[in-house]
DNA sequence: TCTTGACCTAAAGTCAGCTTTAGGTGTTAC
DNA sequence: GTAACACCTAAAGCTGACTTTAGGTCAAGA
């Protein structure tokens, strides 16, 4: 069992936050003794699960749902399920615009090297948009594809 | 040269985020003719860098420097790469911290998948941390590793 | 002429996700 | 016995990125 403090320090979360997630439902069996809270291997995976379906662009009050259908027992694995589907293809797709986010940097950096090595951006913008060097092409036309 | 709404719709962005983009300073050279807003090459290609900026995790204050920059000259091509190798960099860090969430996201899905198959968890909790299968064992550790 | 539609401004409002503030309890260390 | 910690609450405050509101201009079509 842990305190407050040490799940703090555990996770680098701020105990205001682990505050904040208990006040919104976060932790729906988290026990106390004596008033203060006592963090269990249950509330540290609830801990890793919260983290996770944030980066997944999930919102607590839909993270809160999750975690009251995990305390009301097998009649809910369908619907946690179907949410974790959800939660996989949205991170896939976000993975995909990214990578495309990733290709314009890559472009980008590409361009002000040549910039700054030939001293002017006239002779790099003669190149655009299909005469550019085989291998940052393929980034221009990922990055700027369809607009 | 195109008016704000054609801007909007060639872009699916709100017509009051382009001024409000523009309000912030996110296109300095902005032409307009009797008061209107008139974009031109200039600023469709910022408007995309602005998009790959803000998925790259960089704020609207931060995006206004950059612009300023490009409407300074040659003298700012250093900075330019500056910001956009580290930017790069950033992207990639959160790639990874993705791949990581949608191996969690996997291994949640296989778990409920396999509660329902069995009608319940008590298998599936003996078999942790390290006794799932081998296709899954991957997704667990990484999902967890350091914590 | 009048009304419809696309544009404009300044200023106020909204939302999520925290964080800070102000005040209080209970236990250990000197 | 008092000071330093680690915990507690309720409520107010903050931030960034928009969005909405309220009011106005201008041109084209019926």
């Amino acid at each position: 069992m842990y305190t407050i403090g040490q799940v703090s320090r555990l996770f680098g979360v701020p105990i205001s936050t682990l505050r904040y997630y208990d006040k919104e439902g976060l932790f729906p069996g988290l026990e106390r003794s004596s008033g203060i809270r006592r963090f269990g291997e249950q509330e540290l995976e609830a801990l890793r699960v919260i983290e996770c379906l944030k980066r997944s662009g999930m919102e607590i009050k839909d993270i809160k749902q999750f975690m009251l259908w995990c305390s009301l027992g097998r009649e809910t694995y369908g619907q946690r399920l179907e949410l974790f589907r959800r939660q996989k293809a949205a991170v896939e797709a976000e993975l995909k615009k990214l990578e495309r986010t990733l290709d314009m940097l890559r472009f980008k950096c590409w361009y002000y090297e040549q910039a700054l090595a030939q001293g002017g951006e006239e002779g790099l913008k003669a190149l655009l948009p299909d005469a550019l060097p085989e291998e940052i092409q393929g980034a221009y036309d990922r990055a700027h594809a369809g607009l």
